[in-house]
DNA sequence: CGATCCCGCCACATT
DNA sequence: AATGTGGCGGGATCG
């Protein structure tokens, strides 16, 4: 070929038209050779765009092999990349003016118009998103350098990126080939299930973590784990055996940081991800030493991936205000949900972030939360991950502990609630016209299709536990013995239907118990379940709730339709609530190796499969009995409670309950990534009107919800009971705190306690005592919440290790008397509130028991109770 | 002045 | 040894 090109190149030597014929340029070459086209040498010519880059295009330009395949490529193409020209490349400018002249800075390009993200769209550009099968699409490295006028170490830069997408894989030397779109739902579904296994609980824990440490710790342990399994995910598409030989080599350094960092999108519920934690998270070595630097070229590398990431429509900037101010971040904008199944999803294409903008807009709670975080963040503790550790520390809760840490470890939790601003800085970089739909950045990524998703529910459930199950069991063996759920559920109540949460992230169940149509969904273990309701459900919980108030609350008053609903408050919410589900099939070792254990998963499994339709399902359940937890009594004990306070685990509920002899329904939605450790159970049963009374009436909520830590639910069976409620009368302080404890210390612990929540029910398990919960965490993660919340939630978190130790009795009393409720409430079985745990009045009993009678402390069971009323 | 991130040196890997 | 790759971070720009 040389031979030939040479004939004709050295005759030619069309200096001047660089530009045109860039252009032209595809990447098919026909031949397959890996030509490396010879560095190209300088001409000196003028060019009035930086000066050697235009130098080295033309000189590209020059060289005879590129010229052959220019040619050809023509031919194959005629001028897809014209887009290249709309843009205000450097190419154009050249071409502007006359010549030399304005060397100087008129034409200079001005740094943005050499950015990496510029850049990559129009490497982008030169590809089709959804290539045929036929057409294979080799990508020379030089080549393209040329084309586009920038150096060779750029284009790595790219494609080092687009190949831990599996957009390109490398064929040779100097040569890519170009996979397109096709299999990206794929990897990033393999990178979403591996994400989950490394940082999925680490992410939760980042968020509320205080200690960067204690994180570190913890993420390495999940590398350790996880790592030879995540590899070997990754590598997939290629056969190239090389993969199993992790060999040390540190390259590929960029493409593994990019999986990494497109995994903690993936994994956090808020879909949002700051930089410093990504660089925090990102560096594993121990980082303690070098730090500044470090961190400094993380951060410097994650810019690069960002910027590619944000080329091809995945990701956006924003920024997340928080305490300290605003810090750059990135929102995951691309699909959500893959699984192959449902792509579609996500309706918009990215590239429409107008309405998603709009939405966010609307959707964030953040403004609020921001008010409230700060008592949040006092209040609050997270859970801390690390924990495990720590526990040693028996716990001392102490409220007050600030959380000068906290602040760097919000971040990812922090993030969510915060405002997010985003960046309008470069339209025109998010959606360039080949790309393919990408899911848009609506948040919510809810199904399109409830039935699928509830449905899937039950299929799926079995696979629910698996992949958090090992994390959690191995972090938390306790829960095993204790806390199955099994045993509490059917003991505890005989009619009652209980619903048993693995651990999942996220439940939503909707629609009429009754009816057997309830869906739920669950969540998975930890991993899948979580990635993907996490996805969907990372609205904060503030947010969710006053969505939840609008439009929510009326789908739910449809208990009938659950999936309706739902998919409103998914709209609403840019959050997502995660409905869905379940997922993954590789959970279900897990499940196997636990047979056994309690609530495990496997067990959980079971439940779940109960069958929503089935009603009658002793076991599975429903559980009716809604649980409000009544903000003020809430705030107040929570106020009340100090940190310290161990408190008993008693929970009271506040009282009323819901009547309903229905099962009413729950939204579990997942908590942001900001709260990510809390999750919230709506109940949906009552009447939607109530809902959307309460939306209007009351600023905050009016449904009753109960939150439990996600962490927690994970790992433990959550019951619910139709019943309810008695109102309890509780201990204020303790009683609340206890309860909150629970539900969000739960977390941080690992999760295997079982919730039960029931009507009437009571568990009387006792908690074991789990040193775990600490009773410092930071309270950030409250923040989000509303202010109520957020303290109790911090409440909560202080105490939690206090609940988690103590067995609480939960006191239960039957349903029947809910005063407060709205009317709507009992009237109809359908009503459906949303309230949110602090700022309602509703009341909400809550009572938890927790026992564990297995193991550690780790188990705990407890019991809410909600009462649908509403206080007002 | 902090956020971005271009640019290209340079080490290591391949050929 | 030449060339391919890609880590890395100084320091320029941007906002």
């Amino acid at each position: 070929e040389n031979i030939f090109d040479r004939s004709r190149m050295a005759p030619k030597t069309p200096i001047k038209s660089e530009p045109v014929d860039l252009s032209k340029q595809k990447g098919c070459t026909p031949e397959r050779n890996p030509i490396t086209p010879v560095k190209l040498v300088d001409r000196p010519q003028p060019d009035p765009w930086t000066p050697t880059a235009n130098l080295k295009m033309l000189v590209s330009a020059a060289s005879p092999d590129m010229r052959d395949r220019e040619k050809k490529k023509e031919l194959f193409r005629p001028i897809e990349n014209s887009e290249q020209s709309d843009m205000p490349d450097s190419l154009q400018y050249d071409m502007v003016d006359d010549s030399t002249v304005d060397e100087f800075e008129k034409q200079r390009p001005s740094r943005k118009q050499k950015s990496l993200g510029l850049l990559c769209q129009k490497f982008l550009a030169r590809y089709p998103s959804y290539p045929l099968s036929t057409e294979k699409t080799t990508i020379s490295l030089d080549e393209v350098a040329s084309i586009l006028g920038v150096e060779r170490r750029r284009i790595y830069d790219i494609v080092n990126v687009l190949e831990s997408l599996h957009l390109v894989s490398r064929v040779a030397k100097n040569q890519y080939s170009w996979h397109g779109r096709h299999n990206l739902s794929q990897t990033l579904q393999t990178l979403q299930e591996a994400g989950e296994l490394q940082y999925g609980e680490l992410m939760t824990f980042f968020q509320a973590k205080e200690q960067d440490v204690d994180y570190k710790f913890v993420e390495r342990k999940k590398e350790a784990i996880s790592d030879s399994q995540f590899r070997s995910l990754l590598e997939f598409s290629e056969p190239d055996c090389a993969s199993a030989s992790a060999n040390s080599r540190k390259d590929k350094s960029l493409r593994i940081m990019s999986q990494k960092f497109v995994m903690l999108f993936l994994v956090s519920k808020t879909k949002i991800v700051t930089l410093d934690i990504a660089a925090k998270i990102l560096i594993e070595d121990t980082q303690d030493t070098v730090d500044h630097s470090k961190f400094k070229t993380k951060v410097r590398r994650l810019y690069d991936i960002a910027n590619v990431l944000t080329s091809l429509g995945l990701i956006k900037k924003v920024h997340v205000t928080e305490e300290r101010g605003r810090k750059p971040a990135f929102k995951w904008i691309g699909p959500t949900e893959f699984s192959g199944k449902t792509d579609e999803l996500s309706g918009h294409s990215p590239t429409s972030d107008p309405l998603p903008e709009a939405q966010r807009g609307a959707c964030t709670p953040y403004r609020v939360c921001a008010t409230g975080k700060k008592k949040f963040t006092r209040h609050a503790s997270q859970p801390r991950g690390s924990r495990r550790k720590a526990c040693s520390e028996p716990s001392s809760p102490r409220q007050k502990r600030q959380d000068p840490h906290c602040s760097k470890t919000i971040n990812l939790a922090a993030v969510c609630r915060p405002k997010i601003e985003e960046d309008t800085r470069n339209p025109s970089t998010t959606s360039p016209p080949s790309f393919p739909p990408v899911p848009a950045d609506s948040d919510f990524c809810v199904n399109p299709l409830p039935q699928a998703v509830f449905p899937v529910v039950q299929t799926d459930v079995p696979c629910l536990s698996v992949p958090n199950g090992i994390s959690s069991q191995a972090l938390h063996p306790s829960m095993p013995a204790a806390s199955t759920p099994e045993n509490g559920k059917p003991t505890l109540l005989p009619n009652q239907h209980f619903l048993c949460f693995p651990s999942s992230s996220l439940f939503m169940l909707c629609g009429s118990l009754q009816e057997n149509n309830l869906k739920e969904t669950l969540p998975s273990t930890g991993d899948m379940g979580s990635k993907r309701t996490e996805a969907q459900a990372a609205v904060p919980p503030a947010a969710c709730q006053k969505r939840s108030s609008h439009k929510c609350v009326s789908p739910s008053a449809t208990a009938d339709e659950e999936p309706a609903a739902k998919k409103q408050m998914v709209e609403q919410s840019d959050v997502p609530l995660s409905l869905v589900v379940p997922k993954k099939p590789f959970k279900s070792p897990k499940a196997e190796s636990t047979p056994g254990d309690g609530c495990t998963s496997a067990e959980h499994l079971e439940a779940f499969h109960f069958d929503l339709t089935s009603p009658a399902a002793p076991e599975a359940a429903e559980k009716e009995s809604a649980k409000h937890l009544d903000s003020q009594e809430q705030e107040k004990w929570c106020q009340n409670k100090d940190p310290g306070e161990p408190s008993t685990g008693k929970e009271h509920t506040s009282k009323e309950n819901v009547n309903q002899p229905f099962p009413p329904q729950y939204l579990h939605v997942w908590p942001a990534a900001g709260l990510s450790s809390f999750n919230f159970l709506l109940s949906a049963n009552q009447a939607p009107g109530a809902i959307s009374l309460a939306a209007s009436q009351l600023p905050s909520l009016s449904v009753p919800c109960v939150m439990v830590p996600s962490a927690t639910l994970a790992s433990f069976p959550l019951v619910c009971s139709p019943a309810i409620t008695s109102p309890l009368t509780p201990v204020p302080d303790s009683s609340f705190s206890a309860a909150a404890s629970m539900n969000f210390s739960v977390s941080g612990l690992a999760s295997t306690v079982p919730v039960f929540i029931g009507t009437t029910t009571v568990v009387s398990p006792k908690v074991s005592p789990v040193p775990s919960a600490d009773p410092q965490q930071p309270a950030h993660p409250a923040l989000h919440l509303s202010p109520v919340l957020a303290r109790s939630c911090g409440a909560v978190k202080l105490e939690s290790p206090v609940c988690m130790g103590h067995p609480v009795t939960l006191k239960l009393q039957q349903p029947s008397s809910a005063p407060l409720t709205p009317k709507s409430i009992r009237q109809a079985h359908n009503d459906t509130f949303f309230k949110t745990p602090g700022s309602l009045e509703d009341h909400v009993a809550w009572k938890k028991n927790e026992g564990n009678q297995t193991r550690n402390a780790s188990s705990v069971q407890r019991r809410l109770e909600i009462s649908s009323t509403s206080p007002d």
